[in-house]
DNA sequence: TTAAGTGTACTAGATGTTCTAGTACACTTA
DNA sequence: TAAGTGTACTAGAACATCTAGTACACTTAA
């Protein structure tokens, strides 16, 4: 089972899909030009509408982290097409935070120790 | 006009007022047990349905941000009473996003950099 | 006491999104 | 040709959001 739903979760199925399935992209599980499963296996996997499945993959397909080659499948995109984007995204949303902890009053040294503590710990797991 | 709505923001309007007003108490903009506009008062100056300001006080009521009292208004509570639970949630998106730059192949050495930066500008705008 | 302003609760209905169901068609591969 | 694939479309159920309207209890000040 690559990926799975939870009902719990407001959000709408499409979107967990979508996400989950990025960040298999991005974190390099699913390689490059990889083939995901097909919108119907998905479907029968997940209980759920194939539909749904095809929405998913639309959207990862118009952020370009998959490409569709019609009556063969979908593929994982190289990074090239899709890191530049998820980058600048990432940096944004990482200020973003940084200036919510300051306002909360957490010093850029204690910001400076998690990180090297994330990067230690990332460093062992995986790559 | 403490807030303005975003009719293009997908996000639901409740939510919208939920998060703004949410980012003026952190920041220090309100003040503690400062009086926020009247659920009606809001409605008007924003040109939308009392039942939706409602429900974006009572949300932010139950998170802590705001206290009621009944027949005369909604304050702002002091920070004792959410301040907690929102360096808990912002310190842990912090961790998520420095997961996802080591991930997008970002040094620690320039993450820290871009801490540095923003502790500076930060530090010359405000408080 | 009265009036104005406040929060709260409830019903009803319009609207849009999400998801399912079903069908159909074009393409690729074996 | 058959099986597997993506794609497109309609229809409807289910749900969340938002508006509209009404009513009631409370606080404050005239």
């Amino acid at each position: 089972m690559l990926i799975n739903i939870d009902y719990q979760d407001k959000r709408p199925i499409y979107e967990q899909i979508t996400e989950k399935l990025q960040n298999l992209i991005v974190k390099g599980v699913l390689a490059e030009n990889d083939k995901i499963p097909s919108v119907r296996n998905m479907a029968i996997e997940l209980s759920i509408n194939p539909n749904t499945i095809q929405r998913a993959y639309q959207e990862l397909e118009r952020a370009g982290y998959i490409y569709t080659v019609k009556g063969r499948g979908n593929f994982v995109s190289p990074s090239e097409s899709w890191k530049k984007d998820k980058l600048g995204e990432a940096m944004k949303d990482f200020e973003e935070k940084v200036t919510e902890l300051i306002h909360l009053g957490v010093s850029g040294d204690e910001m400076h120790r998690h990180i090297d503590d994330v990067v230690k710990k990332e460093g062992t797991n995986n790559d």
